[in-house]
DNA sequence: CGTCAAATTGACAAGGCTCAAGTGCCGTGG
DNA sequence: CCACGGCACTTGAGCCTTGTCAATTTGACG
């Protein structure tokens, strides 16, 4: 089950050396963490809503999101992940699950139990400010999410959340923002903006019509950085990435 | 500027008990940090969006709320803040705001050096588990709100919003959700919910025919618990609080 | 009594939703 | 190798919720 040998733990390690000053012990603490990995398929509920939480999820590969859903069924999504996001950390200290955790496209992900991680915490301070920090980022996110959705026009929000997840996605790693194509549906678009998937599918038209986004059907990718950027009124500094 | 005599700590020590077991080694940590108290206007700016922090700001008495300005101008409230919160704990660990932070009514709040914070977190670790809580519950708060604003309509919002600010007022201690009078004008409950104040005053005169809320113009309560809860769809379980 | 901010109301416009039909793509099974 | 089924994407027509603009009223306070 514990694997000081193999890599699994390196997506983490670099999320959280991006977060703070880790010292050795820090990262030795980090890989001898026992681990349970498991191959999950798009589409699979991680976490539920009202659920007791005992273990933390890591997303080693593929994408994933975290949604709540409304009395009439309408799902929101309210944050998108990718390798090396931790996906649940708030139940470090929170026992039950306010929304479900759910797989995007295929995934890896590795779960923890929440013990032997707070007993990480509590014995590596430097740890615990680089997951708090984590966790601080994270609210900072959810507060840009609910100006977007309250207060930008559909294709504003839209373009906005495409730069936020290129820029996401490529500082955990996995290659230019220019030339990620967004493996979300435009359901999942839809969810995250508070639109309908027919809205969404006529603004992305219109972005394609603008040569903001480029490439047909559900792979397309941003083409126009610099435009888009400033059409979504993308500030990345909520993101707080290190300089 | 210290004072271990007065009573300027209460309201953090109500909160923080409220959010972990401190010992009584803790609260004597907390009543010996140096204060700097100051009595603001309603509409003062707090924390200003890219600042650089160095104090953590505490809400005394009074309301506060943080907000985020979008391109065009339009301004989107991000949370409210009663009696006994820490308005920008973010900063403990992120250096520059994202968004601005400002008193609703007349407030009394208190500056504490950042440092000091950081200093008390380090030495006492159940002191650190609370803040670390109360910086989950924000989150989770946040949440919410992208879910309310990106998915539920007009009157749900608005009903959503209120019983949720007087269930954290009754929290707080400041008397029953069900006695509380709103404090904010129709413009705050606008940027809150992302809808205009025209709308929100159509809305809010819906909700009195419905007999929800009672009171005329600025100075109305809620009327019918259980109805706005129903009709607000509001579970109160992402707020967290101790059973 | 004047002033000012907040609340209120009406008429009209528009952005986004609903409903409905149709298309393209890909994996599966015969 | 092809037919089929399903899911996601696409498009159109009409409606509805909410926004915009503008005028008026109300209430608190000096």
């Amino acid at each position: 089950m514990s694997s000081k040998l193999t890599g699994q733990h390196d997506p983490l390690v670099r999320k959280l050396t991006g977060l703070g000053n880790l010292t050795d012990d820090d990262i030795g603490a980090l890989r001898s963490l026992p681990i349970r990995e498991r191959h999950l398929r798009a589409g699979t509920l991680i976490v539920i809503e009202d659920q007791l939480i005992s273990e933390c999820c890591l997303l080693l590969s593929g994408y994933a999101c975290r949604h709540k859903v409304a009395k009439d069924g309408s799902r929101q999504i309210v944050s998108f992940h990718v390798a090396g996001d931790i996906l649940d950390i708030q139940h470090l200290f929170l026992e039950q699950a306010d929304h479900n955790v759910q797989t995007v496209t295929d995934a890896d992900v590795a779960f923890i139990p929440m013990n032997a991680l707070r007993a990480v915490v509590e014995s590596n301070p430097s740890m615990a400010v680089a997951l708090w920090r984590d966790c601080l980022v994270d609210a900072s996110i959810f507060r840009e999410w609910v100006l977007n959705v309250g207060r930008r026009s559909a294709a504003e929000r839209i373009a906005h959340m495409l730069c936020e997840f290129a820029m996401r996605c490529e500082s955990a790693g996995l290659g230019a923002a220019s030339e990620l194509t967004v493996p979300m549906t435009q359901d999942y678009i839809a969810d995250a903006t508070g639109l309908t998937a027919v809205h969404v599918n006529r603004v992305l038209r219109h972005l394609r019509e603008q040569g903001l986004i480029e490439g047909a059907g559900r792979a397309f990718k941003i083409a126009d950085w610099e435009g888009m950027r400033r059409f979504a009124d993308f500030r990345p500094g909520y993101l707080h990435l290190a300089a």
